[in-house]
DNA sequence: GGTAAAATATGATGCATATCATATTTTGCT
DNA sequence: AGCAAAATATGATATGCATCATATTTTACC
């Protein structure tokens, strides 16, 4: 058995890894397999020992969570919980560094759109995914769960609709749109708490 | 001069129709000039007598608004305004013939994702289109301009991200995000009246 | 009805792509 | 060192696409 037991998978992974990147940068019709492979490190046609097709690709790349970015985004304050880990959330989310890197970011604002288009599993596996986000934030909200997954629900949709049309837009209306969406979202989110007007945009990694 | 005057304008009109109800259902990328020829009556080759580009296909559909989804969208409670307006539009954004129509809804959730991958002309022109609804909306939120201004940013961020979340997952989450997003939206937008809970979706149009 | 110009169709070109068959390289084991 | 199997590269095929050159059809005017 030549090649070291783990070889495949790890070249397995930076294929997905790239995959899922470029996919965020691209969307899934642009994103050509050669250049996913070169980005892999490899040519386009070792693509076939690892994957059935391109459609096997994209399932996987969501099934995988695209990179796990939620999890590397959440290391970041992993030592924070409730409001406090709800404000960096937030803040994190619509800041700057988010704002431009799109390609390492939150999947939902760069791909949701095409969920739809790709078929039903694609739409189970994301459900799966969204699901699992949101009940994790759901845990650092305040108060009954049922409302605390409302205000998740709700804050969500904001942040992730707001981001997305920030990237649409020129800066000076980018940035109206992400300061009423954070305002508005930590209100809706840490309800109880004084809000404060901040907008904190340098610094955190992105997503 | 044969041929009436009307007539290329005409057929030009059917091309950038069919062309803005293809990129909301396919995207940019996936929709072929074939396909958006045929579904004008027409053939492939004779796209190039009324357009120089593919390019300049996509920059005309977003400078034309997407065949003037909002004005159609409006035109249906043109009678209402304030909040009675604000209202109604909230409830048939989030409603269940928009949901199961992106084709021929509102082109944000759809097509902001790839707004930025076009290019500097998209995003300019996408602007321009964002702004006016942002106005016109505005114009309808009781109290501050500057804070109505604000209160619409967020619910109209929330509104296109919990459409486009919705329309990515399984129904009932769909749900469930469609009816916290209304709740919410409704509070950012009309602050001063008690907010009824219902969530109404059958009858209206499709945006 | 005939005619010329405008509009559209047909067909061709070149390119990028997904997929696959075959060749080459790599590497753990003997 | 040599071997065999696994992993990767090369190269080929077929398809679909944007674009363009050329042919055909349509239609207002005489």
């Amino acid at each position: 058995m030549p090649y070291s037991e783990q070889h495949k998978s790890e070249t397995r992974d930076r294929i997905l890894r790239a995959a899922a990147r470029q996919f965020r940068e691209k969307g899934f019709a642009a994103a050509s397999l050669s250049a996913i492979m070169k980005e892999a490190g490899l040519t386009h046609g070792g693509f076939y020992a690892h994957f059935d097709s391109k459609d096997a690709l994209v399932a996987e790349v969501i099934r995988s969570g695209f990179d796990h970015v939620s999890e590397r985004f959440e290391a970041q304050f992993a030592d924070l919980s409730g409001e406090k880990w709800l404000r960096a959330w937030v803040r994190g989310y619509l800041g700057d560094a988010h704002l431009s890197h799109a390609d390492q970011g939150c999947p939902l604002p760069t791909m949701s759109s095409e969920i739809a288009r790709i078929g039903e599993q694609a739409v189970a596996a994301f459900t799966a995914l969204f699901y699992e986000r949101l009940e994790h934030t759901a845990s650092m909200v305040d108060g009954e769960p049922n409302e605390a997954r409302r205000r998740v629900l709700a804050a969500f949709s904001q942040m992730v609709g707001g981001l997305m049309l920030a990237r649409a837009v020129e800066p000076a209306l980018a940035g109206e749109i992400l300061e009423a969406v954070e305002a508005r979202a930590l209100e809706t989110l840490c309800p109880t708490t004084i809000q404060i007007q901040t907008h904190q945009t340098a610094g955190a990694d992105p997503l």
